[in-house]
DNA sequence: TCCCAGGTGTTAC
DNA sequence: GTAACACATGGG
């Protein structure tokens, strides 16, 4: 998208306005990339390290309203800069009739630029958990050691640190409801505080990537390709869980049973599409089965 | 009560 | 190399 097309600024507070065709914020949320967020007014509140923003559709229109020094965050945040319409269209056109009709329905799904420790920790707790628990779960890490902000006069938690996340022990973490995940996520923010710098995997191809994360404990392939999508922005990365494994078999009529073996075929595939279809397909599997 | 959730680690063959 | 099993917890 060219930057917005109209934005207002009210004391320290910015709006940003863009245009909602491939832009639509309930889907963006609840698409199940994210879990940091809840409703609020007429759309909204998304939170990701210590920001925050109140975001909403207002007819053909997304809004972002934050604090004017975090513009440029959540423009990126947002993937502002990235041409959707060519992604859909692409989807539409990808010859597979579940990717077509998941992706119109999922057409308003961004893939957002999250933060590299949040979402790692997040889908470390996320492994064998469904996505209400994971997010209580995040909300109460946050509560406990995160630190308290206020936006729109509401209050809300920063994402922990990992200096801070480094000085509880297990038990603590047990006490989230984290049960045999505790130690993996003490680990992992350990490894980090002690100076494991997140960033300078950026550069890597996504196999090397993926290769050094399986090698942490807690991050095995599923992990790994979703840390890889989610925060690397590795598009030719697909995460196969419970609900892909289903699409899999009963819309793409898949023989294959073993989750890395179906996860290398759809990246052979659909390439640096991948990323985009597997979550229009999960958004798409999920809203059908919430139905029933 | 059993089954499931955006799976991974360990063990046994 | 891969198949089976254990692992915490809470919702349906």
């Amino acid at each position: 998208m060219q930057g917005s097309f109209y934005t207002k600024k009210i004391y320290n507070m910015i709006k940003l306005l863009f245009s909602g065709k491939y832009f639509n914020i309930k889907d963006t949320l609840e698409c199940g990339q994210v879990f940091r967020f809840l409703p609020y007014k007429n759309g909204y509140l998304i939170k990701c390290v210590d920001k925050c923003a109140y975001v909403y559709n207002d007819g053909d229109t997304a809004v972002i309203e934050c604090e004017d020094r975090d513009k440029a965050f959540f423009y990126n945040y947002f993937d502002l800069e990235n041409d959707y319409e060519k992604i859909v269209q692409d989807a539409i056109n990808s010859g597979e009739e579940i990717i077509r009709k998941s992706a119109e329905i999922g057409k308003g799904i961004r893939l957002l630029n999250q933060d590299l420790f949040e979402v790692s920790l997040s889908f470390i707790i996320s492994q064998n958990n469904n996505i209400p628990r994971i997010k209580s779960i995040i909300e109460k890490l946050c509560f406990s050691l995160g630190e308290k902000r206020t936006f729109l006069g509401q209050e809300y938690y920063s994402f922990p640190t990992a200096k801070v996340m480094a000085e509880k022990d297990e038990t603590f973490y047990k006490s989230l409801g984290l049960g045999y995940r505790a130690e993996y996520v003490r680990a992992f923010a350990e490894l980090v505080a002690n100076g494991f710098d997140l960033k300078s995997l950026y550069s890597m191809q996504t196999e090397m990537l993926k290769s050094i994360l399986i090698s942490l404990k807690g991050i095995g392939p599923k992990v790994a390709d979703c840390i890889s999508l989610f925060g690397y922005k590795k598009t030719d990365s697909f995460p196969v869980d419970t609900w892909i494994e289903k699409v899999y078999r009963e819309d793409l009529s898949g023989k294959l049973t073993d989750r890395k073996k179906i996860a290398s075929e759809l990246v052979e595939r659909f390439k640096d599409r991948a990323g985009y279809y597997q979550q229009y397909l999960f958004y798409y599997k999920r809203s059908i089965e919430d139905k029933n």
